[in-house]
RNA sequence: GCGGACGUCGCAUAGCCUGGUAUCGCGCCGGAUUUGAAAUCCGGUGGUAUUCGCCGCGGGAGUUCAAAUCUCUCCGUCCGCGCCA
């Protein structure tokens, strides 16, 4: 959500946002004509109120006095502005209600590095990283490999649980366990704090971090409590902050957190979309840093230089895009994606996403720092270091074998007990 | 799950019984003093505002002219018991 005195104060900012996203100004001026009114309730509201604390002021000594006439008078009075009060109270929360519920469907302000673009088509390319593998066979689709090699089990789990989950076995699983110890070591060494949260979140502190559509197509809602199952670690990891006002000394705050990771995928379909590359459950290992405003793009390309060292030293080839307009959403100022090179598909796929939120989840869960002149909305950003699942696609298929097998990075062997190539399940 | 105690500004506390302007301390910021630092002293340190003020004592509701204070309810924390990976 953006801070309201950027409508009051530099609504052109948002116009010119708003141009470059493709976007009609009417949700804009909503809101401006909503604040101002709201205002204005409101300051006649607390003159009102004025009047009526002056006035019982004259209670307490008419009280002592003993003279009830001069009570009753006074009473009187006081009612007849309550009643105002009350009305206009209500009118007040009510613009402020809509003002706010508009405001928070109008996105974050694109950094001027954004490339302009209708979809993914006109994401741009950063930089190019590794080596393309090259096979003499045709390469497999990691869908058929989990299949020769019975590592995952698709059928059992739709039986039990839907379609979109799965069980993960031998040595797959082995080596998805090896990703995630790795991943956290990986960035642990770089001084971020390993924190595991709670993977399940209460609608306000949710409201917070997500765009408000993802309450409808991501989100699991846990009833009858009302918990929504955490979509990423980025949530709560950011979202533990909320309503505090943090000692400028502590921040930079940098974390690398695990978690399961929940998501409905409403209507996601397709070919693309077989095997476990589009899941309702993953692990993720995820990136998280609370920092000044002055230095939060700095903290954007060291997010994206751990994801590069990271994904480098898993030997895998890969493409680092510049996220345009068009496929931007509404929280995240800029953005970079990991695509990973998948040789039985002939394509560049995500595999990581970079952001930087600037204010924007900050303004919504009041996550402050304390300064000279008051207290001003900190920084927010976040990235993947590994999403697991996907991770294990882009390994099976960049490091296949004719007969199947698949080669284990050369950093991850000693995580699995020595064993240099996974081998197929009995069963 | 049962019983009890308790939620007050960044932290820590007083005020609650007996309703009537939010207390003291620490930390932090600014200033004075100092070669510098420490110590000391002074001031400031929740939100909002059309800068008068208004709102704020975990959230919500109620009683009242008036609620941090009384009542109800929800949430959370702590202690004891029970259950348990």
């Amino acid at each position: 959500m953006l801070d309201i005195r950027m409508f009051r104060d530099h609504a052109d900012v948002i116009r010119a946002d708003h141009d470059k996203r493709g976007l009609q100004h009417d949700a804009i001026d909503e809101v401006i004509r909503l604040d101002e009114a709201w205002r204005k309730a409101r300051f006649d509201a607390d003159q009102l109120r004025r009047q009526r604390n002056e006035a019982a002021r004259g209670i307490a000594a008419a009280k002592k006095a003993g003279d009830d006439a001069e009570f009753q008078k006074i009473k009187s009075e006081v009612d007849t502005i309550a009643a105002e009060i009350e009305n206009l109270g209500d009118v007040a929360d009510a613009h402020e209600a809509e003002r706010d519920r508009i405001r928070m469907s109008i996105p974050n302000i694109l950094h001027t590095d954004v490339p302009i673009g209708d979809d993914e088509g006109g994401n741009t390319q950063h930089s190019l990283h590794g080596e393309k593998p090259t096979f003499d066979f045709d390469a497999k689709t990691h869908n058929d490999l989990i299949e020769m090699n019975r590592w995952v089990d698709l059928p059992r789990a739709a039986k039990i649980a839907g379609s979109r989950f799965y069980f993960l076995k031998g040595d797959l699983a082995h080596l998805e366990l090896a990703l995630q110890q790795y991943a956290v070591d990986f960035i642990s060494e770089r001084g971020y704090t390993f924190v595991q949260p709670p993977v399940m979140m209460n609608r306000e502190a949710y409201e917070g971090v997500t765009d408000l559509a993802d309450f409808e197509s991501v989100m699991y809602n846990i009833q009858p409590d009302g918990f929504y199952t955490i979509a990423t670690s980025e949530h709560p990891l950011t979202a533990m902050f909320m309503d505090e006002v943090l000692e400028p000394s502590l921040l930079p705050i940098r974390i690398v957190g695990v978690s399961p990771c929940f998501r409905r995928e409403v209507g996601a379909h397709g070919q693309g979309d077989k095997g476990i590359w589009r899941v309702h459950q993953f692990t993720k290992v995820e990136q998280i840093i609370i920092t000044h405003p002055d230095d939060s793009w700095n903290h954007h390309e060291e997010l994206l230089t751990n994801c590069v060292d990271l994904w480098d030293s898993l030997g895998l080839h890969y493409e680092v895009v510049n996220i345009c307009t068009g496929d931007m959403g509404t929280v995240a100022a800029k953005k970079y994606d990991l695509e990973a090179w998948l040789p039985g598909r002939g394509e560049y796929k995500e595999i990581v996403s970079c952001s930087n939120c600037t204010d924007y989840q900050a303004n919504r869960l009041r996550m402050r720092y304390r300064t000279t002149e008051g207290n001003a909305a900190v920084h927010t950003l976040n990235s993947t270091a590994v999403a697991t699942s996907r991770a294990l696609v882009a390994i099976m298929e960049q490091n296949q074998l004719e007969d199947g097998r698949v080669r284990v990075p050369d950093c991850l062997i000693s995580r699995m007990g020595g064993k240099t190539h996974l081998e197929p399940c009995e069963w």
